[in-house]
RNA sequence: GCCCCCGUCGUCUAGCGGCCUAGGACGUCGCCCUCUCACGGCGGUAACGCCGGUUCAAAUCCGGUCGGGGGUACCA
């Protein structure tokens, strides 16, 4: 048995959570259950000015709501803590004296102004920090010292060359002297990313570190650091790199935050499922087969390696996102589509909080009429909205011309002499009315009707509605819309 | 400038030397179903960037070229 496989999930809690960040979340996610490994989950907030605790709130709560679970980190604690890198200080300076002892790093004194000053003078075309304080004589140091300058410590790159074997892209090998030596630290002695991710990823023994194409440039010296530290035995091993393709936006500019689509809270807001979001994430630079792209997680974790990754970036295609999610909202059963409509009739206003009994009794009748029609749980507030309402506050959202008010008239009088009012009767006496005696085509017969009853083009099926709204209701609302009628289209 | 990554229909992709006159999905167009919408069904559209090479055989391997992207911070 091989080492058994830890990832990760290290975001910065810095904005609202992009989607991007999820896919590389979803793919870290089910490379370790595949493996049956585990995920160890960090937040990376040195950055203490753009780290906020709404981002981190949102984080968790996207995490919780897509079901991502992790083993190991924030809220759950593990033998590796503390998983919040401002709290992981100490360890982080501990790390630095020891690299600083051993020569790995040194002390960098200079300003940008003066590096770029340098580089203009030799004419020199590379970019980067030039090596200017890699040996400083002492003499030198204490004349900066004197100066009351602070110095940033940098790693000190080895020479020759560094390859790796990247889990989704293969061999790639750059040139040492083409990675200038890098900042570890801020003057002030705050650590920087460059030194407190590969330190945490070596302390909580990641075996493979799975990432956005974004870092691919700065793998090798990642890599050079983590060669000192398994050299000063803070490291056991160093991680397998695997470097995902990018999710891009429109045109060729990668997802960026401006961008809408790039939010991933916003798709719950608009009514996407977690299944729906997360398989389309997956499609992103993975497919489960050639001839099929709706699936489950479960499914996904059974299938899923790294090495299927394609390497190539992917663009954002909101309209396939939807039709994914759709899929989805299709396998649900009915109780659990109406499970999770609830909150979003509550949040509308549509059924009161809590629910009354008889809301939940009409929500019954009504699910199965829309269960299989809407596309996103928001649609079912637009749909289902005419069935709840208080007959005083009842809309309509559609105009009725002349001929629709006739209509909606003979619909009338035709329904008042029925019987039973059930969705067969009500068919058979407006079928009769409307479509055989006036001779109208059902289109045109039906849609009137529907706006009066239901106050819109589009709803749930008519004669059905009309069942669940009862008698009363019914008749009462096919009166209000003729009468407004003929007063609205006198007029004309 | 230098370094690195990427290159199959409009989009996401399947393809890992012959099964490819390149498959699926989304989109789009047409038709059917139909009380609206949604679903569903049928059919059409549309791609291996280019040039060399290896091979009996290349979308698949190699080289070059062109194009796109990223990096080149005391951000992550």
């Amino acid at each position: 048995m091989s080492t058994p496989v830890r990832v990760r999930f290290c975001p910065s809690p810095t904005g609202s959570p992009h989607v991007g960040l999820v896919r590389t979340a979803l793919f870290n996610w089910a490379f370790a259950r595949h493996h049956g490994g585990q995920i160890v989950f960090r937040m990376e907030d040195t950055d203490r000015e753009r780290s906020t605790q709404e981002s981190y709130d949102a984080i968790l709560e996207l995490w919780r709501w897509l079901g991502l679970d992790w083993d190991e980190g924030i809220e759950v604690g593990g033998p590796h803590g503390p998983y919040l890198q401002s709290e992981r200080g100490d360890i982080y300076r501990d790390v630095l004296s020891h690299l600083s002892a051993s020569s790995y790093t040194y002390d960098c004194f200079c300003r940008n102004d003066e590096v770029e000053a340098r580089r203009k003078a030799s004419g020199s075309k590379a970019q980067g920090y030039d090596g200017f304080c890699r040996d400083l004589s002492a003499e030198q140091r204490a004349a900066f010292e004197a100066e009351g300058r602070q110095p940033i410590v940098r790693f000190r790159m080895p020479e020759g060359s560094i390859t790796w074997n990247d889990a989704v892209r293969g061999e790639i090998t750059f040139e040492t002297e083409n990675v200038p030596d890098y900042a570890l630290s801020r003057a002030n002695g705050d650590p920087l990313y460059t030194l407190v991710n590969p330190v945490d990823d070596a302390m909580m023994e990641i075996t493979h570190v799975l990432r956005g194409e974004d870092l691919l440039s700065s793998t090798p010296r990642q890599l050079a650091l983590f060669e000192a530290l398994v050299e000063l035995g803070i490291a056991t091993s160093v991680p397998v790199y695997g470097h995902l393709p990018y999710v891009m936006g429109q045109g060729n500019k990668k997802l960026s935050k401006r961008d809408p689509e790039a939010h991933a809270l916003a798709y719950r807001e608009q009514g996407f499922i977690p299944e729906g979001l997360l398989n389309y994430l997956a499609l992103l630079g993975w497919a489960i087969s050639g001839d099929r792209d709706v699936f489950s997680m479960a499914e996904m974790v059974e299938a899923f390696d790294i090495d299927d990754v394609n390497p190539n970036p992917a663009r954002f295609d909101l309209k396939k996102a939807d039709a994914i999610n759709t899929s989805q909202m299709r396998l649900l059963p009915l109780d659990e589509i109406t499970h999770r409509v609830l909150p979003f009739l509550k949040a509308d206003g549509v059924v009161a909080d809590p629910v009354s009994d008889a809301d939940a009794q009409m929500l019954e009748l009504a699910m199965p009429l829309v269960g299989e029609r809407i596309n996103k749980l928001t649609e079912a507030s637009t749909m289902l909205g005419f069935l709840f309402v208080d007959e005083a506050d009842f809309v309509r959202h559609e105009e009725l011309d002349g001929p629709g008010k006739d209509v909606v008239k003979a619909a009338y009088d035709a329904l008042a002499g029925i019987d039973t009012w059930s969705t067969a009767a009500i068919e058979e006496a407006l079928r009769v009315a409307l479509v055989e005696r006036l001779g109208l085509k059902p289109r045109v017969a039906f849609g009137p009707v529907r706006i009066a009853v239901t106050g819109r083009r589009v709803s749930p099926p008519l004669f059905e509605s009309m069942e669940l709204l009862g008698r009363d209701r019914s008749m009462t609302r096919l009166h209000d819309a003729m009468s407004e009628a003929s007063g609205a289209a006198g007029s004309d």
